[in-house]
DNA sequence: TCAAAAGTGTTCAAGATACACCCATGA
DNA sequence: TCATGGGTGTATCTTGAACACTTTTGA
């Protein structure tokens, strides 16, 4: 055995986890994915979508299977959380995880949570008690969702391709947690210059229809590219 | 043996790391802690300060640990930055590395940079390369630095407990790179309300001398709790 | 015709930026 | 006495916040 190999042999190895934060935005209200653990320990009891990771993927692979065994999607926003390491935080043994955080977009949600494994959809508003630290790291996703819709517009990630401002603000407000000025939120939206805005109206919500509007990712690329940076 | 550790010891294990990016400032420039790997693979290249975590160490024991074997320094503001899990990313096996990011304050460069470790401090103007991903996380934590100095007053981290404007301005405009304004630079900082000043005064970079500054913990952990965020 | 949601501009306050001179002191 | 770095205030611009009425249309 080359001596690289033994100098890491003679150190521990542990089971890694990747459990995923999962957002998505329906009826007004900012949801998570959860689903009832199926197997020891804490089995039945509320749980992050999570597994082990393999060996022959990348943690961002790991994250990515899981999700799409879950909930059947695929393409879908990620970004790697914080890693949680505490030795007993897992009763039944050392489990280090990573956690990663998802955006689902509002079209997709429905299928999402039919899936076989029994997912399942909660307000934020009243988020029930999970197993081990995942409610802390809902709570740290919330943190960073605030942040990241804040500073890029991510908060597209959980909209349909096409969406109206009234939808696009209805989501802010869900994420902030407060009531946003139309006038001036349309200012700001629309002086990004990054939202195209279509012919089409959606009239499911009023008599009157508001227009659709598109996210303009290659306008957007090129802003962040040039070192623009958003702000809500 | 019980079913759920059946369960678990289904799935494989793997080597976790710890990498830190340690951040110091002196002579005006923002530096980086780095030393000579001494075991292979890359053997006497140019590589973070990093090691093994162990079975009863936490993940953010094991990045203190290991800090503090190689610096000697203690109670050093660290956090965790990123995990690194390629399937390839070592050359010599599997391992799955999870990056903090360290600030030494100026009072204790010199100290942790004599170490037996060979630490070297290296300008950020002028940084080798280093070994596997190693670049690709000092880009991350200085991206994170510069954000982090925005938003919170962590650039006090990097100065001794008593510093002087200049030094303090000197400080970000080594980590954003720019000159900036006295008057303004002292206006904001002052209107925070969490610095200090004190009768004395440093002369050692002027005749003049300037006024020392001393940060006030808990002025800020109030401000912090009350919901304020700063921004330079 | 009216209820319900969509759309639209202006004013004001606060915060950010630009900018130039005097001060203190050791050499 | 003078060279060097430390310290200070004001005017202007930009950005964010507050605020109310008209439009459209299906029921």
């Amino acid at each position: 055995m080359p001596p690289e190999k033994q100098y890491y042999q003679a150190h521990p190895t542990f089971h890694v986890a990747v459990d995923s934060i999962i957002f998505g935005f329906d009826q007004g209200e900012l949801k998570l994915l959860i689903h009832k653990r199926q197997f020891e320990p804490a089995r039945g009891e509320w749980s992050l979508f999570g597994g082990f990771v393999q060996q022959d993927e990348s943690l961002d692979e790991a994250a990515s299977r899981i999700l799409s065994e879950h909930t059947g999607l695929r393409d879908i926003y990620m970004e790697e959380l914080h890693s949680y390491g505490e030795v007993d935080r897992d009763p039944a043994g050392r489990v280090i995880s990573v956690a990663y955080f998802a955006l689902i977009p509002a079209g997709e949600f429905t299928e999402a949570g039919k899936s076989k494994s029994g997912a399942t959809w909660v307000s934020m508003e009243e988020l029930p008690s999970l197993i081990m630290d995942h409610n802390q790291m809902v709570e740290k996703a919330l943190r960073r969702l605030k942040r990241r819709a804040a500073t890029q517009p991510i908060g597209f990630e959980l909209l349909p391709g096409e969406f109206t401002m009234p939808q696009l603000q209805a989501l802010y407000e869900a994420i902030y947690q407060s009531k946003l000025d139309k006038r001036n939120f349309r200012k700001k939206i629309l002086a990004m210059e990054v939202l195209i805005k279509l012919d089409t109206k959606d009239k499911s919500s009023s008599k009157k229809g508001a227009y659709l509007y598109r996210f303009d990712q290659k306008k957007y690329k090129k802003l962040v590219e040039g070192g623009y940076n958003f702000t809500i």
